[in-house]
RNA sequence: GCGGGUGUAGCUUAAUGGUAAAGCUUCUGCUUCCCAAGCAGAUGACGAGGGUUCGAUUCCCUUCACCCGCUCCA
């Protein structure tokens, strides 16, 4: 399948649109239509039923280690600044950036280091990237490469200062790049801000700064005792909240898989350290079944466990579940989600101070003052059992799902041409979106064979029963195959026709889009056996 | 962010330094009546801004968006 044909198709029939499209558009930012919000939203609905409304907390569910509650929560996009700080999100999302025109580099500007050096009668400044120990070498390997000097003639080179941070240097004509042969090649260091800024307050200033969330997930972390001391909820337990993130991608693309603003489907799932790593492997196979469930039943959907190495030290797995979509190359897959056991980095960072995820055991990160360099709340953020009296810093697992890559996901898989006979029967092309029913927009068409005979009289009245519980669409116009083509574009997994038999035995025809098999119910049942097939 | 390509109606395409053609779609009427039927009619486009020119959709510049590759993907 061809992505320009999916993409065509979702603005034909209204599932995906660009946003501000009359304008021009805006990159990396993209409007659901009519049957992409009704897609959208059964697919969030269908995850907020199964994972939480409709869980049994009284049972043991197949592959749970025990039961376990589920709740849910919704917070605000934008939160008090230091979440951010305590998250780690501050110092990984905004740095200043130099890029490199010669070699297309690019660096953080704090990180790059140099110094002064002249030769032959020309002064540069050389910097480098490497760890400090191995500095002074990279730097004199450098500058001996630059004036086209053998290492014995190292006296030539006259040092000036220290190294320093490229931050004290304000022009760059005579910078040497890491990567560079020439001077001069790196750019004006830019803000790099990968957090939507924003301002609180309507004379709010600088000071003011917030951010717009970038993950949903700190969220329900700085609500967890709000949360455990307002519902009697035990351990173990998950809190689930849908919402929108925004995160200002470098290369926002491939249609809606990597947009600037996204919806995201996160649960926090917190357990007792003891028996964390069995609830991470519960929910990633819970997770990647209902994938399955809903259709995404093929090899282009797989479960990756990350390899060892690719882990922080204080997670003991993080898996993805991934999509082949068709924009990647062969044998590539997008992340749909992303399931990660992450201790109990997140609540101890809130609690302390940011932690420093690279020491062991984990320690608060500290300033250049030694004291914490993001103060947490200072609020206990412990749980203390109350059968057994034992305190501990639960551990969480947490499965995180994009909204709209799900959709994207769905659409993919979803669109197929085929061969049927018209009424000549002579093959043509269909193009049919096979929807699973749960998921499909809308749920069931409703035809007056003819606009004539009293046919549209009956068939309104079965339009209305059938709208009544979910969506439906009423269309007389023209030939009856053409209406048949239209619904399959859409999705609609099922055609009720109203014919002259119905006039005299109360029964209608029943067509299926994937199968094109038809049935005949009676009149009377055509609610009923609908809603059996869509829910 | 860099390099290359693309941008004409809702979709797919055409032509042109003198304001644009078609198929499909949509809408109206007639006809037909179980898988994109027929006839008649209607609606509808040169991504945006600037320049050159008597005149620009066409040439030039800028910009925006999309696609491909690189980079990035916390």
């Amino acid at each position: 399948m061809e992505m320009e044909k999916l993409v065509s198709l979702c603005k034909r029939r209204g599932f995906m649109f660009q946003s501000s499209e009359i304008y021009g558009g805006i990159n990396g930012f993209w409007d659901y239509g009519p049957l992409g919000v009704e897609l959208k939203r059964n697919i969030k609905d269908a995850w907020w039923h199964d994972m939480i409304t409709a869980h049994d907390e009284l049972d043991v569910r197949p592959g749970a280690p025990s039961t376990y509650e589920m709740t849910g929560l919704d917070c605000t996009i934008i939160m008090h600044p230091q979440v951010w700080k305590v998250s780690g999100h501050q110092d990984l999302f905004s740095d200043m950036m130099v890029d490199c025109k010669e070699s297309k580099g690019r660096y953080r500007y704090d990180q790059l280091r140099g110094r002064w050096v002249e030769a032959k009668g020309q002064k540069v400044f050389v910097t480098t990237k490497v760890e400090a120990e191995e500095e002074d070498e990279d730097l004199q390997r450098r500058a001996l490469k630059f004036f086209n000097l053998r290492a014995k003639n190292v006296e030539e080179l006259s040092w000036d200062g220290d190294t320093v941070s490229l931050e004290t240097i304000s022009e760059f004509e005579n910078v040497l790049a890491p990567e560079a042969k020439s001077v001069g090649s790196l750019t004006e260091p830019r803000e790099f801000n990968l957090m939507f800024k924003t301002i609180v307050g309507a004379m709010g200033t600088e000071a003011d700064t917030a951010f717009l969330r970038p993950e949903t997930a700190q969220g329900i972390f700085v609500n967890f005792k709000n949360v455990v001391d307002s519902t009697r909820v035990k351990i173990p337990f998950g809190i689930a909240q849908v919402g929108k993130s925004f995160r200002n991608e470098i290369t926002p693309r491939n249609f809606t898989f990597r947009s600037r603003e996204f919806e995201q489907m996160e649960i926090e799932f917190f357990c007792h350290p003891d028996s964390s790593r069995k609830w991470y492997e519960y929910w990633r196979d819970r997770r990647m079944q209902w994938y399955k469930d809903l259709g995404l039943a093929g090899e282009r959907l797989q479960l990756r466990d990350h390899a060892p190495d690719e882990l922080s030290h204080y997670s003991t797995g993080t898996a993805d579940i991934e999509y082949a979509f068709p924009f990647l190359p062969e044998g590539e897959y997008g992340e749909l989600e992303g399931i990660a056991h992450r201790g109990d980095f997140d609540l101890r960072s809130h609690m302390e101070g940011k932690l420093d995820p690279n020491t062991c055991p984990l320690e608060v990160e500290k300033g250049e003052d030694g004291k914490p360099k993001y103060r947490g709340s200072g609020k206990d953020l412990t749980y203390r059992d109350p059968e057994t009296n034992e305190k501990y810093l639960p551990h969480v697992i947490e499965p995180s799902a994009g909204a709209d890559r799900a959709t994207l996901a769905f659409l993919c898989e979803a669109y197929q041409e085929d061969e049927q006979p018209d009424d000549k029967g002579k093959m043509q092309t269909r193009v049919v979106m096979k929807l699973h029913p749960r998921i499909a927009p809308v749920k069931a068409a409703v035809f007056p064979l003819v606009k004539k005979e009293g046919m549209p009289e009956i068939a309104k009245d079965v339009y209305r029963a059938l709208k009544a519980k979910f969506p439906a669409v009423y269309d007389e116009k023209g030939a009856v195959g053409r209406r048949y083509r239209r619904q399959d574009e859409a999705g609609t997994p099922y055609c009720i026709t109203i014919d002259g038999d119905t006039l005299t035995d109360k029964t209608v025809t029943i067509r299926d889009r994937d199968s094109l098999e038809q049935w005949r119910v009676k009149l009377d049942d055509v609610v009923e056996e609908i809603a059996g097939r869509v829910s």
